[in-house]
DNA sequence: CTTGACCCTATAGCGGCTTCAGGGTGCATG
DNA sequence: CATGCACCCTGAAGCCGCTATAGGGTCAAG
């Protein structure tokens, strides 16, 4: 399989499936006699591995230590656990974060809809005081 | 008001106040004779605005905007608006997939609590089919 | 006269790609 | 056999929004 269709098969870039391969995530099998490079099932399954576990927010170097502990027979589903269990709880930490901004930008723009026409209420709210 | 002091007001690092001047955001008033950067209380509303916001998950690019539209006197309050409901918009996209994503990864991290010592369910969910 | 807090410039680095420049390969069509 | 076109290659630079690092200068107090 050439890189294109592996590309398809997992719905990623070709460039990003290179950069991949440049920050050591995912090698190709070989090269054709034209220079490009050939990829095999188990490339395919552990490029999959790798855009799924990057779906789920993990950072590259999370997914580095989510293969390394795949491949290793003695499974320590604690570690895999551990990894899980911080990533959710940075995503609600995010989820908090985001949260928090999404109410303060509503009661903005709830203050601008009530406003004037000369006096914008969005830009008072963002300016120091009184501008 | 030198550099340092203008970051204590605004809760800004130094450097952050000279990237944005190197961005065009945020000039300074004039230099000492030691060739400080000084600045006075319009810089410090605007860099207070630009702070601001920031915080509310505008890019720079809609900071640079929100400050052209602030600054001109025939206000459009129209376009402000625009620019927050727009932001409103993409932060509820946001919380959309970060909210997908951590029931994604929760169901995962109960998987594998109940799962066995020798069989983690995390990466058998990861992997693209029973590797 | 030295110490230390502050300031300066220029450059590189972060994550996770994306884009660009400048080519080569390989197959179908005229 | 030439041409076109889709696909592939490498290497380097660019994106955002800073942060960090190196290697200096300024200035007031002790």
């Amino acid at each position: 399989m050439r890189i294109g269709e592996l590309a398809k098969a997992t719905e990623t870039r070709v460039e990003t499936i290179r950069w991949y391969e440049k920050v050591g995530l995912l090698q190709h099998n070989s090269r054709t006699t034209g220079n490009y490079r050939t990829y095999g099932e188990p490339e395919l399954a552990r490029l999959s591995f790798i855009r799924r576990a990057r779906a789920l927010g993990f950072s590259l170097d999370q997914v580095r230590e989510l293969l390394d502990l795949a491949e290793t027979d003695g499974q320590d589903c604690a570690a895999v656990d551990r990894l899980a269990a911080a990533q959710l709880k940075a995503i609600d930490q995010r989820l908090e974060d985001l949260q928090a901004l999404r109410a303060e930008l509503s009661k903005l723009l709830r203050a601008c809809e009530g406003g004037s026409v000369t006096n914008c209420r969005i830009i008072e709210a963002l300016a120091p005081r009184a501008v």
